[in-house]
DNA sequence: GTCTATAGAATGATAGAC
DNA sequence: GTCTATCATTCTATAGAC
């Protein structure tokens, strides 16, 4: 068994308690049908069926569910990652991170997309320095190389932006899950599987 | 001059007052720092130094703003979507929206993304039928097809979050913006370069 | 862990003078 | 077109009882 890097750093290492976890998965829900601004204390806590202070004695500040919210579903990011990485080969990694990323899409739909592209919420985990790790694993994982270059960062951005932003797309609006899954999957495949495009092969006639 | 549907449909045919107009520039700076929920109609009152009431004046309400502001985003677009339709021939026009595509990316960067991901947002425009052609013209033209099937929606749609989504990942954050435009030109050509992948050339040695 | 009750600030929106 | 002033509502957050 091969690994090119430990597996380790759990992103939170955050264990929460069943109140709490009721409290994320809630908002997680109100996140992604009205925006995170958009979403008040008082429609997580009636969604669950509790008053504001109840949440409020779970969490200090909205932020801190919001963060929570977010981790919970990078965790499941790196969940993906490290059943990859334990695999035997790369190009097995490979393969069985991207069947995983694409699981972890369309299960998800907008949920995780949603919370992710929140400008406040981008700037929060931007700074930290296990997701930049985090991130710099897939697109090692993703690309090769070092990681550092923008040959290999660039790639690794556009791919997962496109699975994680086509499930919210309005073209695809009324796709069923199970086809958007294996078009999404081949579609991947075909942006990894050229490594260097143009003159490889001449053009269909 | 070939074309191959009406170069028509101005999506809001909206033409706005230079007051109007600079109410949309300062909510789309503030949106894409804040979140459009997170940003207040005293916020961006305060960015043009005028009080709430005036811009009430210009606008009934601040979803009415939000819209504008997404309008005049895709009105980009589309103007984008109408230069590469005159093109000549259909190869060049597809390669006139890449480049007019990146360049948009690029140029507003996060500010199209956040608020054209906004689950709200995203809600509005989903139900309008000019918006739903536009994306049907950009299908069309990037992968072909008659727009219709998933074949041809599910890449467009890839292509165009990857685009848009990979101009404000975190692994791109601090790539400049001349790096960042060639390689996104160069990987949405390989995107798009190989019809279907697999057994069209022998693997790489 | 959950509640009632409340403080204090900010929100979207309106009326009417200039 | 912009202002002052104000409305009702909602917001985050806290105090203290059970």
């Amino acid at each position: 068994m091969v690994r090119w890097r430990p597996v380790t750093t759990p992103l939170g290492s955050a264990s929460y308690s069943a109140a709490q976890s009721r409290i994320i998965e809630a908002a997680l829900g109100l996140f992604a049908e009205h925006g995170i601004s958009g979403t008040s204390l008082q429609m997580i806590a009636d969604a669950i069926g509790v008053t504001k202070a109840a949440v409020y004695h779970q969490f200090k500040t909205k932020e801190e569910i919001v963060v929570a919210a977010a981790e919970a579903e990078l965790l499941r990011v790196e969940a993906a990652l490290n059943a990859a990485e334990a695999e035997k080969s790369r190009s097995r990694a490979r393969e069985v991170l991207l069947e995983r990323a694409v699981d972890l899409a369309i299960e998800r739909r907008r949920k995780v997309s949603t919370l992710l592209t929140d400008p406040v919420v981008v700037r929060i985990f931007a700074k930290r320095e296990p997701f930049r790790e985090l991130m710099g694993r897939l697109s090692v994982l993703l690309i090769g190389g070092d990681g550092g270059g923008a040959e290999a960062r660039v790639p690794a951005a556009m791919l997962l932006a496109a699975i994680s932003g086509a499930v919210m797309h309005p073209l695809v609006a009324n796709l069923d899950d199970e086809t958007l899954r294996s078009q999404l999957l081949r579609l991947a495949h075909r942006f990894l599987e050229l490594p260097d495009s143009r003159e490889r092969c001449p053009p269909n006639v």
